[in-house]
Order: C-alpha cells, then sequence, then structure tokens
DNA sequence: TTTAATTTGTGTATAAAATACACATTCTAT
DNA sequence: ATAGAATGTGTATTTTATACACAAATTAAA
C-alpha cells in the first residue's frame, strides 16, 4: 500500500486515509520463522524447538520470534540465529512468506521463513530443558502450526538453490574431503551419485582448493581435505545455462 | 513467534506473554505490491502507478494495498490485480518480502512483492486519471520508495524462473507463433538466441501444439501458430538437472 | 607381518545436448 | 513480375553428461 489505491473501482483512498488505518486497525503480527539445517552423520539435519503452546503440546516447531517494530526482518532472522546456535557468521536467506489468515490458532500471525545453513560442529546448542533437538530432515512428522509446511518449502528451495548455488559448503566443515562433500549432496538431494563423475564435476568447476592434507581417524585410506575457493567464486560471472522445463 | 522463545538466552517468554504483545504493541502494517509484466511491441512491460505521496510526486510506484486483517496474503494480491486489471485468471507468484525499517517514510510497512504476468491484450486499463501506464522494463527509472529495488528482485526472478517453467507464455496470446515466442525470450533475457536452435529447443520439448492455423495480417510470409500444452507440462515429471554453479 | 576389508584416486568410451551455420520457400507490398 | 522480409529446415562440430573397472593406500584383525 504505497499510493491512491482503488477500492470497488470507485473509491479513491488518499495516503491520509490510509495512514490512518496504519496508525490503527490495519495491522498484523509479524514473525520470523527459520530453517536450520545442519548436517552430520551424513544426514541433513533440521533444529526444531518444542512447542510450549497447549494446542501443541508435544509437537516441535521451527525456531521464530516476533518481529520487534523497530528491526529490519533480516535483523529479526540473525537475531534468532544468534539466541538459538550462538552463531551469528552464518548462511542466511530469505524464503518465503506465509500468510494464511487461520495458520495461528490464536491471533492473525503472518512469518516470513528463513532458511539457514549451520556447520553443526562449530556451535554447542545451549540447551534448555531439552527444548531443542536436531531432528533428521527425511523423518520430520507433524508440527506445531503450518511449520511442517514452511519446513517442507525451505527443504525443496535447498534441494533446489544448493544445485546453482555453493551453499551447501556452509554445513561442512571449512575442510572437507571429496566424498564428505558427495555424502552431503546425497543426503539432501536424496540421490545416489556416481563417484568419479562428482569428483570430475567439481574439479572441473575449479572452485576446490586443495589444502595438501590428508582426513585423520578414518578407519580406511583417508581422502585429500580440500576447502571452497569463495573469492573465485564470487569474481566468477554465472554462466548462460539454456531454456529447460 | 510461536513457541517460547529465549530472551537474553536468560528469559522464557510465555506464550501468554507474547499473545499481550500480539494485541498491542508487536504489530506492523503489511502490504503486497505486484509487480505485473506485460509483453507488448516485442518489449517487457511493467505496470506503474503515479504515486500520490507528496514525498515521491512525480515518481511512479508499483501497485499495492494494505492487506486486511482478514485476508490471506494471496488474496490480497489477487484482488489488487483485479482491480487494477480486471483480471482474475493469471499467473501470480511471491517473490520476497521487503521488511527494512525505514522503507516507508511514514511508518513502518513491510510488504510483500509478488510477481504477476499477463496478457496486455486481454484487458483493456482501467485508466484513472491518466496514473496507470505500462513501462518499458528495461528502462525504469526512478521510483517511489524502495519499489525500484522490489522491482529489480522481481524481474530477476522473472529472468530466472522463465527458463525453468513455462511462465512466460502467460504474457503471450494464447495463439502465438515461434517468433513471438523467441521475441519474449529475447525481451525478458536481453540476449539473442540463433531461431534454428531455438525452435529446434521447443520442439524437442514437445509442449508445443501445432494449431494448423496461421499468423494474419503480418507484412510478410505468416508463422504456424501454437499453444502450449499445460496439461502435458503438468503431467510430466520435472527431469533432474545437475549441480552447476 | 601378512592378509582382508575398505575407501581413495584415476581415465576412457559412449551418448546426449548445445552450438554454429546457409539456403530454399512463402507471403506481402510495390 | 519483382523485391523484400520472414519462415522453415538439417548437418557437422563441440561440449557436456553418463557409464563403467582397477590399482593404490590405509586400517584392523589374524
Amino acid at each position: 500500500m504505497e499510493q491512491a489505491t482503488i477500492i470497488d473501482n470507485k473509491k479513491i483512498k488518499t495516503f491520509k486515509t490510509i495512514q490512518s488505518e496504519v496508525e490503527s486497525i490495519n495491522k498484523v503480527a509479524l514473525s520470523v520463522d527459520c530453517v536450520i539445517f545442519g548436517f552430520d552423520e551424513n544426514k541433513l539435519k533440521v533444529l526444531l524447538i518444542r512447542s510450549d503452546l497447549k494446542k501443541y503440546e508435544g509437537h516441535w516447531s521451527l525456531l521464530g520470534d516476533l518481529v520487534d517494530p523497530e528491526e529490519d526482518l533480516d535483523e529479526a532472522a540473525y537475531r534468532i540465529l544468534k539466541q538459538r546456535t550462538g552463531l551469528s557468521d552464518v548462511f542466511l536467506e530469505q524464503v518465503q512468506t506465509f500468510g494464511e489468515v487461520g495458520r495461528h490458532p490464536a491471533n492473525r500471525v503472518v512469518t516470513v521463513a528463513y532458511c539457514s545453513l549451520i556447520n553443526i560442529h562449530n556451535h554447542k546448542l545451549k540447551i534448555l530443558d531439552n527444548e531443542l533437538h536436531w531432528h533428521d530432515a527425511d523423518s520430520i512428522m507433524e508440527m506445531a502450526f503450518d511449520h511442517k509446511k514452511i519446513f517442507e518449502t525451505s527443504f525443496c528451495r535447498l534441494q533446489k538453490r544448493v544445485k546453482e548455488h555453493p551453499m551447501g559448503f556452509s554445513l561442512l566443515p571449512s575442510k572437507f574431503s571429496l566424498r564428505e562433500l558427495q555424502n552431503l549432496y546425497e543426503a539432501i538431494l536424496n540421490i545416489k551419485l556416481d563417484r568419479r563423475n562428482f569428483r570430475k564435476k567439481f574439479f572441473s568447476m575449479d572452485f576446490l582448493i586443495d589444502l595438501d592434507e590428508i582426513e585423520t581417524e578414518v578407519p580406511h585410506r583417508p581422502g585429500k581435505l580440500y576447502k571452497f575457493n569463495y573469492d573465485k567464486y564470487e569474481r566468477t560471472q554465472k554462466k548462460w545455462t539454456g531454456i529447460a522445463f
């Protein structure tokens, strides 16, 4: 709403009219919900908290909070992440806004979903009362509110984005083997990939820096360790990829 | 915000506390802004309205309105479209939510941007006072509020989505020639495509129905007319497209 | 210290897809 | 009748994706 608006195709609301509405009735509660992904034991995980709402007793929900009227949306998302995980230097991306009238049982609450990818071993959960828990992303059952839908939307977005953007590396330690990288992709996309072709693909992209180190404490031949070359990636403009439905 | 929330990593807000906040202070005005794309004279167009806000006198803005507290977000977007264009059976997709604190000069207004594609010739604009105008998408200058940014985000989204989803057909008449289709893609993506390869591509996708009709009133050899096979597209599950940054 | 088990690391042949490119045909306008 | 302009078509080349097997390195156990 930010200009004259036609109502009933007739009556024109002026900005002044609208502004008075803004001050009074035409407001809704706005929240941010974070879908926080992690990767552990070769499984994609999502961080959930137990709902304290009577109606959803025993159900899990996403990590969220109301947006403060003085706070940017992104700020709110970063704040929630910081409060929950202690991390501030994380991958964070807005996914979608969910605004069905009945999505919250008590009030009209519109929520903006954010997706976040964190390296699960870089932080220790501030667990209080066992409220907070990492769940396997592939076995999420019922959730509070419409959080299942929000989760699924975010998961689909992740599956799509991870193929066109190197965000997956945020889920790995900074040094990783190609096997770990492949495990990550296989877990997110729920597919099996050919090891030789996978390696060929990533080497040909030429964004991996060979660290001349090898894995330790693996019960087999250790693999070489790599890190992702973010600098080079940022400098490289993405190529044209054709039309394909 | 939809469960117990940690503040200062200490104090736990209960739902009751939060609910009272919902009732009072923790609300913001929420609007929907529609980026309405059209295609005319081989150019991508966007429908804008003159801002009536003093501060933005002479500037153009997107078509938007406040979301009613009893109204779903999508409903609000459809309502705006209907009011502005008279069309109800249109392509509509949420793009992103913009919630910077200072984006509206007078109030905190968070806006959810929607992208819409309409066939420009299927409706006659309900023009009032010359307020409403189709602009060339490639020559948008200054706009009111952060609408330039919203437009650009939506335009980028369109460029990306049109390559992976057959939404572009919404901008064309139901019967179109391959040249029109190619012009559309060239306009949206701002590139030149090889005519033979473009045709080969679309024929190999096999979603075009040959109508056994030809163009009329063109000053040259008329091309064959096609329509898009939405049914077949819906039944066809999209193929795996590989990892590529 | 030998052996088995497991995983790493590598290359080639084939198929599929994208690209580059030219000419005859059809229709309109004059 | 002719000129102009756009349609319609095929092939050769390059690039990319896919399928597939074996030797070398390391650990764990005998």
